[in-house]
Order: C-alpha cells, then sequence, then structure tokens
DNA sequence: TCCATCCTAAACATCC
DNA sequence: GGGATGTTTAGGATGG
C-alpha cells in the first residue's frame, strides 16, 4: 500500500523514474525485475535492499512534496496557503514514520525546503495566533517557528486544527504536513529550533506557547501519542515546582563532577551551549540562564515533549524491526513438510510449530509419490541459504534425491519429526531432512537391543519411510556405505549374525557443534530473542543444548516434566537419553540392564590407533555410552566437545 | 578457493 | 554362481 502510494507520488516527478519501475515491479507480487532500470537485475534483491529502496523512493517523494510546498509559499501574492497538486495523502504515507527515519528527513531537508515549510506554517500560525491571542503581538519567524515545532510534537492536535479548519484558515494538507514533519523532526532540528528561539523569545511568549500546547486544548484528540499524564499535561506548577530544585541538584552534582547538561565543556540545555570552563562556572550559568522562569519551564515542557516524541519514534521502529525480524525468519514460500496435514501426531505436541505463524492455505508440500521431495527443516540455515535458492540439487540418476544436510549440522531432532510426522513420512513419498547417518543411528537406537543387522536397518526404512519403498539398490548401497564409512557404526557379531551398533562418542566426534556459546547465551537467545517464528524444532534443540548443561546437578534442579517432555519428543540423542531413564526407572518395557550386556562377539578387533582409542574394545565403547548416567550422557550427547573439555 | 560433509555410484571382496 | 553383506574409491554437490 505504502509502496503504491509511492509510486503515484513519485511519478509526478520524471526523475524518480527510476524508483518508480523498480519499486513498482516488486510491489505488484513479486512480478519480477523487469523493470531493469535500477541496474539490478541479475543479483536477488533481499528484503533489507528492498525496505531500503523503499526508504529512499520515500525520501524522494517527501522531498518531492516539501518542493511542491515550497513553490506554492514563494508564490508572490499569495496570503493564503495553496492547496498543493500533490496528493496530499500519498505523500503524507510516504513521509509516515514507518518510512522515514528522523535521520533521513534530516538528511533530505536541505535548509531551503525546511525553510519554506516553516514559512508555510508560519502563515498558518500566524492566523491561529491573530485568532487565539488576539492581543499578541506578531511574532517573529523564528518564534513562530518554535510555536510551530511545539505544536507539531503534540502531533498537532486534531481539536485544534479542526478549530482553524472551521474557520476556513487551514487546508488538510498542511496539517498532514506538519504532522509528518513532526513525525520526521529529529533532535537536532529541534536542537537548532531551540538556538533560534531561545535568544529571542520572550518569557511571556513562551509561557503562551506551552499553555498553549497544553493538551487540553486537544482533549478530543483519542490518538495523541502523547499521555497527557506523561508530558503536556502536567501542571505547570509541577513543572516549576520541579524546576525549583533543580539549582539544589545542581549543586549537589557539582560535587559529583558531572552534569547531565553540562558537558565538553559547554552547557547542554537545549538551545544553549554556552562555554563554560568548569563545572562551576556551568552551575552558575545554569542559575542565571536558566532559572526558574517561563522560558525555562517551557522550553522543559517542550524537552519533555521531545523524548515524548523519540519514544514513539522507538516504539516504531522497534515495531518495524520486529516485523521485519519475522519477515526474515519466515520465508512464506518455503516448503513446510510440518505443516502437513498428515503431521497428526504433533497436534499435541509440547512443541509450537511454526505454522502458527503461517496463514492458512500455504502451500504444503506434495504427498505423491510423483515428486520426491526433501522438506527443508525452518532453521537458522533455512534463512541463510534455503530461503535464497531452491536447495534441491537433484542428481540426474537414481532416486533423484536432494541433499539436505542439516539434521546433522544443527542436530535435528530426528525422534521429535519421526514422531510428529511419522505418518506423514510413511505414506508421502517425501525424503527425510536426514543423512543415512541420523538415520541409521536412529534406527540402531531405537531397536531394543540397540543393535541392528543390515536387513533390519532395510527394513526399518522402508517401514518408516515411503520413499525408501523404491530405488531399493541406491539407499540400500548408501546405507551399507554409511555404515563402513563410518567409525560411530560399529559391527558386532552375536550368536544370530552380524549386528549394527552405535558408538556415541564416535557419532559426538563426527557431529559438528551444534551450538556455540553458553548455555546462558543459547537460553537468552531462545527465550529473549523472540524467535517465535523459529522452527520449534530447532528451538527444541537449542533449548535441549542449554537444558543439557541446567540439567547438569550441578548446574541446576531437575528439569520440569514439560522440560522432560520435550525432551523426549525433541531430540533423538535426548530421547535416547530418556529412554535410557526408563530403562533403568522400569519404566521401558522395551530395554532392560540385561540386555545391554547380553553377549555379543566382536568380529573385528580395531588395530589402529584410532580404534585403540575408543574405550576399551568396540562393545565397551557402544556399553560405555549406554552405561552412563543420564545426567552425563545427556551431556556428552548434547554438548559439542568442545564444550564438553 | 579450500575443506569438510554428504550423497551416489561403482568396483571389489567375502560369505552363505 | 548368485545374492547378501561389507569395504573402498571416486566424483559431484553443498555450505562454511
Amino acid at each position: 500500500m505504502m509502496v503504491e502510494s509511492a509510486s503515484e507520488t513519485i511519478r509526478t516527478t520524471p526523475s524518480n523514474q527510476n524508483g518508480v519501475s523498480s519499486l513498482s515491479s516488486q510491489s505488484d507480487g513479486g512480478g519480477g525485475r523487469e523493470g531493469g532500470s535500477n541496474g539490478d537485475t541479475n543479483g536477488e534483491i533481499s528484503p533489507v535492499d528492498l525496505l531500503h529502496l523503499q526508504q529512499q523512493q520515500a525520501l524522494q517523494a517527501a522531498r518531492q512534496f516539501l518542493l511542491q510546498q515550497a513553490s506554492g509559499l514563494n508564490s508572490p501574492g499569495s496570503n493564503e496557503v495553496k492547496q498543493s497538486p500533490v496528493q496530499v495523502p500519498v505523500s503524507m504515507a510516504m513521509m509516515s514514520p514507518q518510512m522515514i527515519t528522523p535521520q533521513q528527513m534530516q538528511q533530505i531537508l536541505s535548509p531551503p525546503q525546511l525553510q519554506a515549510l516553516l514559512q508555510q506554517q508560519q502563515a498558518l500560525m500566524l492566523q491561529q495566533v491573530k485568532h487565539t491571542h488576539s492581543h499578541t503581538r506578531q511574532l517573529g519567524s523564528k518564534q513562530l517557528a518554535f510555536q510551530q515545532q511545539l505544536i507539531q510534537m503534540q502531533q498537532l492536535q486534531q481539536q485544534h486544527i479542526l478549530n482553524l479548519q472551521r474557520q476556513g484558515l487551514v487546508p488538510m494538507q498542511p496539517t498532514a504536513t506538519m504532522q509528518s514533519l513532526q513525525q520526521a523532526m529529529c533532535p537536532s532540528d529541534l536542537q537548532q529550533l531551540w538556538k533560534e528561539v531561545s535568544g529571542i523569545q520572550s518569557s511571556e511568549e513562551a509561557l503562551k506557547q506551552a499553555e498553549g500546547l497544553d493538551l487540553s486544548t486537544n482533549s478530543s484528540n483519542s490518538t495523541s501519542a502523547f499521555p497527557k499524564a506523561a508530558s503536556a499535561h502536567i501542571p505547570l506548577h509541577s513543572l516549576i515546582n520541579g524546576q525549583s530544585h533543580t539549582p539544589k541538584r545542581d549543586s549537589h552534582e557539582e560535587h559529583v563532577g558531572s552534569h547531565p547538561l553540562y558537558g565538553h565543556g559547554e552547557c547542554k540545555w537545549p538551545g544553549c551551549e554556552a562555554l563554560c570552563e568548569d563545572m562551576g562556572q556551568f552551575i552558575k550559568h545554569l542559575n542565571n540562564e536558566h532559572a526558574l522562569d517561563d522560558r525555562s519551564t517551557a522550553q522543559c515542557r517542550v524537552q519533555m515533549q521531545v523524548v515524548q516524541q523519540l519514544e514513539i519514534q522507538l516504539a516504531k521502529e522497534s515495531e518495524r524491526l520486529q516485523a521485519m525480524m519475522a519477515h526474515l525468519h519466515m520465508r512464506p514460500s518455503e516448503p513446510k513438510p510440518f505443516n502437513q496435514p498428515l503431521n497428526l501426531a504433533s497436534s499435541g505436541s509440547l512443541l509450537k510449530r511454526d505454522s502458527d505463524a503461517y496463514p492458512e492455505g500455504l502451500p504444503h508440500p506434495p504427498t505423491s509419490a510423483t515428486a520426491p521431495i526433501t522438506p527443508l527443516r525452518q532453521g537458522p540455515s533455512v534463512i541463510s541459504s534455503s530461503s535464497l535458492h531452491t536447495h534441491s540439487h537433484s542428481h540426474t540418476h537414481g532416486v533423484g534425491p536432494i541433499r539436505r544436510r542439516n539434521s546433522d549440522k544443527y542436530c535435528t531432532p530426528i525422534a521429535s519429526e519421526l514422531a510428529q510426522n511419522c505418518e506423514f513420512y510413511k505414506n508421502a513419498d517425501v525424503r527425510p531432512p536426514f543423512t543415512y547417518a541420523s538415520l541409521i543411528r536412529h534406527a540402531i537406537l531405537e531397536s531394543p537391543d540397540r543393535q541392528l543387522t543390515l536387513n533390519e536397518i532395510y527394513n526399518w526404512f522402508t517401514r518408516k519411510f515411503a520413499y525408501f519403498r523404491r530405488n531399493t539398490a541406491t539407499w540400500k548401497n548408501a546405507v551399507r556405505h554409511n555404515l563402513s564409512l563410518h567409525k560411530c557404526f560399529v559391527r558386532v557379531e552375536n550368536v544370530k549374525g552380524a549386528v549394527w551398533t552405535v558408538d556415541e562418542v564416535e557419532y559426538q566426534k563426527r557431529r559438528p557443534p551444534k551450538m556455540t556459546g553458553s548455555p546462558t547465551l543459547v537460553k537468552n537467545m531462545i527465550s529473549g530473542l523472540g524467535f517465535g517464528s523459529l522452527n520449534a524444532s530447532y528451538q527444541a534443540a537449542l533449548a535441549e543444548s542449554s537444558l543439557s548443561l541446567l540439567n547438569s546437578p550441578s548446574m541446576l534442579s531437575p528439569p520440569s516434566a514439560a522440560s522432560l517432555n520435550m525432551l523426549h519428543v525433541g531430540h533423538d540423542d535426548v530421547s535416547s537419553t530418556v529412554e535410557q531413564v526408563n530403562s533403568n526407572g522400569s519404566c521401558s518395557p522395551t530395554l532392560s540392564p540385561q540386555q545391554y550386556s547380553h553377549p555379543v562377539h566382536v568380529k573385528e578387533e580395531p588395530t589402529d590407533l584410532e580404534e585403540d582409542s575408543r574405550p576399551v574394545s568396540l562393545l565397551a565403547g557402544v556399553t560405555h555410552s549406554m552405561a552412563l548416567p543420564s545426567d552425563e550422557r545427556d551431556l556428552e550427547e548434547d554438548l559439542p566437545t568442545e564444550e564438553l573439555e
């Protein structure tokens, strides 16, 4: 909406055609970059760039508007403010604080433009003053400018302007102009105004202007950004009282050696900048020049409103930042396998899926067997890479797999994913977003004995994933290849033949660090960063990264039931841990301590140094990880190796 | 660009 | 001999 408005406004200026073409091409729903005039036809435009572009065009619109305003004001013999041919609402939309920061407005407002705008408002205020203060002398231009700024900082309370409009004195356009200027006025502008005003304005006038700003005259403005109790509606006597304490406080702070109004050898009173050699001189200056009088009171009041305005601006900017972050972290165009209707198990999960952040009706991954796809996890990696390109490299042979390696990269909780999407993966020809190694490991750890024959691994794959019910030669070869290649998979011979087990130590060795930093940092990232849009699985992984530390007996109290629940479904590593806990706690019907120690025979004893580094033997390496106390195991499994050391 | 990781393909060996 | 299993190598792709 704002983009379109910008285009409309900018179209009035041929010099802005560049901005129009590029912006309109982006505002038409992603119709491409065929505009081409901006020279950005080959590169991808990031959302940040788009925002920047929009703001630049907004600035162009604002400049155009101001120029037209100035030209209208400069028309000779014009006593009334002319109605600009520019579409005012459009321009105002462009100049809203959501589009232009005060700094940018300061940059675009050249002195003549600002002067023209002020002159326009001077004319308005002149009539206002004539009406409301008939006894008042004609004010100088700087006084008027000051008064206008006062009014602008109160958002030009509508009641006040409506009164003028009823008198036919003020058209709508200047109202919007002042509002926008007020929104865009930066502290330096105000400082300059202060400087202009402070030297000439009498105390009486300042007081009158301040009185005129009282919100009591604008009480009908329900949308006023200034809380009455917090800013302009503060009774004057209270201000005076507050001011009366200033010298006493100053004398106190003199001993301290610092003063908020004193810095770099000069007075920081708004618009003053008087040079003071030392604090004593400054205090003297403060008491003399900025003593309790009407002018200081008015200035103080204005300063309050400046602060208010900045706070409002900050709130708006923060809101915009939130929106930007939300947008950048959530790409609606991404395939969202976790939003599948088949995601039956997730409904009751404690893990809140990021589907909440999506509007209804977004495309879901196909479930047909004709187009295997690889669901991508929603996580940091997606933001940086997967969202910008398809991430769907497809080989020309065989299964046509799509690369996926995020499970290991970010320690995707397979147990959580499978638990919540098991039906989906069973029925849909969707490649699971896990590596072969992680799938094999999960299959093995999921088995009652934590050991599987190759054929049982095959069966697990085909049973769990529809994707692996075809092209068996390819993925079975890959499974065998992974079993042999990775040292974390240990071939063990038992009475039934060769089985495969998992050496967790080795598995953790080959896993990249999931999250560096202190647990506090991780926890703060989860809780404080506001990444509600992040995939809950990733959040769970993060949480587990910290919980694994927090669960340490020396670190924290036992995890809550919710935490345990999350752990159980949230991470393959941790789920195995929980299983272990359950087995030791006689909650699991599948595992017993005896089963861990059932006789198996190592077929091939390792001989190289690396293998010798394993605990005792291959079997010992397996049993080592399984026999660890749960807390230790948590630490070992969930922490990067460097955190363990 | 380099490197680590992952995936796929393929060759080869061994065992049943 | 054939199939299953296991090992190894090679090459391409991807991402840090």
